[in-house]
DNA sequence: TATATGAAATAATGAATTCTGATTCTTTAT
DNA sequence: ATAAAGAATCAGAATTCATTATTTCATATA
């Protein structure tokens, strides 16, 4: 078995089964990924994918099995890759962060900014995708780190470190009646429509666990995957947001106003996470312990600011 | 790189650095093994070994971080391996395991019989160790299952399943006084000399530390690393002996006598790990459940008759 | 149904690699 | 100082690997 068979079945794997676009992003010919394919099949005994000729399908159930533990093998050699390139005390690198929007938007920036003062070779990639993606794509070292607040954390193959916690705010236009009512309450929240954070983001989860508890309804008009869509759609009149607390900008949302509705709802917390048998370089560490301590302060200090 | 690269760089660390024997152990000849080390350290820009001249010391630190995702680079390798075997429903193969010497001897003979009459072609490693030992094993690969009292069940790379449960018996030849005696106490262990597990083995600790919470010093005359041992200087007058209940043997222990001791020690979990990265194959998982149930039954059977 | 097209397998070639055996060079032990 | 053990070096043979060219096949289209 060698390196390069598994890395064509993955390949494979991402290319949809096809084998020339596999080949393509292995820069390698087509023919040389048909024979990796045989040869790991010829090896294991067994054939990994599921053919109507000479088209491939998918992954036979061995096959997906198989890819993942060739996922698996593949990350330790870049494990030792890594600490290859760590200890020539080589600053240039990549640091592959996923992230929610949120994150990516309101809180990264002045942390990224300082990261990059300190190591200024190296490529940040901000990828995005719901929480359950994420998780996948650390453990799938298709990112080195995950930054999110939902789903991370009970995972056996990853090792999440708790950040900050946040909770939500209400933003609606200026003269809203709901900005004058004193104590906000979820029944008053059902009163009007609403837009907000679509399911599976963002602590949704927990958002809509809060009404079902008391048996409240909300009237959730429009629901979107980050803050900007939703505070748009407040603007347009569409109904009061509901965002996270750090969603809001004192400066650029002067025309809404904002309460806190951290009584309301439970807090939640946001972690970084990797996975448990990622080498993680001294930059990607660095970044780790930056954001666990920069990022507390920062949001610390926004929510205090913009309570 | 190559997995054979990394495969020569265990095999060197496993043969003291010594290449001529590192190469026999691969199938090669010296040379190939030196270009191995070589083409990785190359490749990785640092070198992973210390040297003196042409001779090779040992590991520098960076060589250690390496060997560790080497190794768990391989067991990647070996997985995919062990798929493709176990789907072509071959049922040959190795169960490696990992035990102290009391599992060994009084707990895992009747269920290897019965293993072996289910698997007749799967050959059957039986590996021992100190605890500590064991845990290595199973995270190195170097054995597919561990069966162990202590020190396992906490570790992060480790998955241990509980299977019984077990206290200590006190052993002495026919006639001796504290056979009569009513309640035993720990006071009256302390009265005479005692022959039981040297520390680290068998829940030494937790023995040590029943009388160190009560002030008490037990007189340890001898300690060995196994039940077999301890009988045999109790024969010999050294003592008294303190073993786990599972190793006294009423056949061929008829010329000792029996004290339960279960009211003065904790309970001793014995458990079976493996590594959370491991694929077993079938044979291996069906023996991991046979003996999760079957041994506690043995276990329990065996406490109920000889209490 | 016939045909065209896109895609995978096959085959042959040439380049690169990997292992080996012989040899030289060093270190360590006597 | 000498012998012995062990590691690096080098050249050659064997193998492997990726490539191009070609054939075979599946699917879409007329």
């Amino acid at each position: 078995m060698e390196l390069r068979q598994l890395r064509s079945l993955i390949a494979l794997a991402e290319a949809d089964f096809n084998v020339s676009r596999a080949a393509m992003r292995l820069h390698l010919v087509q023919p040389a990924v048909s024979q990796h394919l045989k040869q790991l099949e010829e090896e294991l005994g067994i054939p990994l994918v599921r053919r109507h000729g000479k088209r491939l399908l998918g992954l036979t159930e061995a096959g997906t099995l198989v890819l993942a533990h060739a996922r698996a093998t593949l990350a330790g050699a870049a494990n030792i890759q890594a600490i290859g390139q760590d200890q020539k005390a080589d600053r240039a690198g990549v640091l592959r962060l996923a992230t929610t929007h949120t994150q990516a938007r309101y809180v990264l920036p002045p942390l990224i900014r300082r990261f990059r003062q300190r190591y200024p070779e190296v490529e940040i990639q901000l990828h995005q995708g719901t929480p359950t993606q994420l998780v996948d794509m650390v453990l799938r070292d298709a990112v080195d780190l995950a930054i999110c607040t939902e789903a991370i954390g009970s995972h056996p193959d990853l090792v999440a470190a708790p950040c900050y916690r946040w909770n939500r705010c209400l933003v609606a236009p200026l003269g809203h009646p709901i900005l004058e009512l004193k104590p906000v309450s979820l029944e008053r929240l059902c009163d009007q429509p609403l837009v907000t954070y679509v399911f599976g983001f963002t602590g949704r989860g927990h958002f809509s666990d809060a009404f079902a508890r008391e048996g409240l309804k909300p009237k959730v008009a429009v629901s979107a995957a980050d803050a900007d869509i939703i505070k748009t759609y407040v603007r347009e009149g569409f109904g009061m947001g509901v965002i996270a607390d750090l969603a809001y900008d004192p400066l650029l949302d002067q025309d809404l106003g904002k309460r806190d509705l951290s009584h309301l709802f439970p807090w939640e917390v946001t972690r970084i996470a990797q996975a448990r048998s990622k080498y993680l370089r001294t930059f990607q560490r660095d970044f780790l312990d930056l954001f666990q301590s920069e990022a507390a302060a920062l949001v610390r200090e926004r929510q205090r600011s913009g309570a």
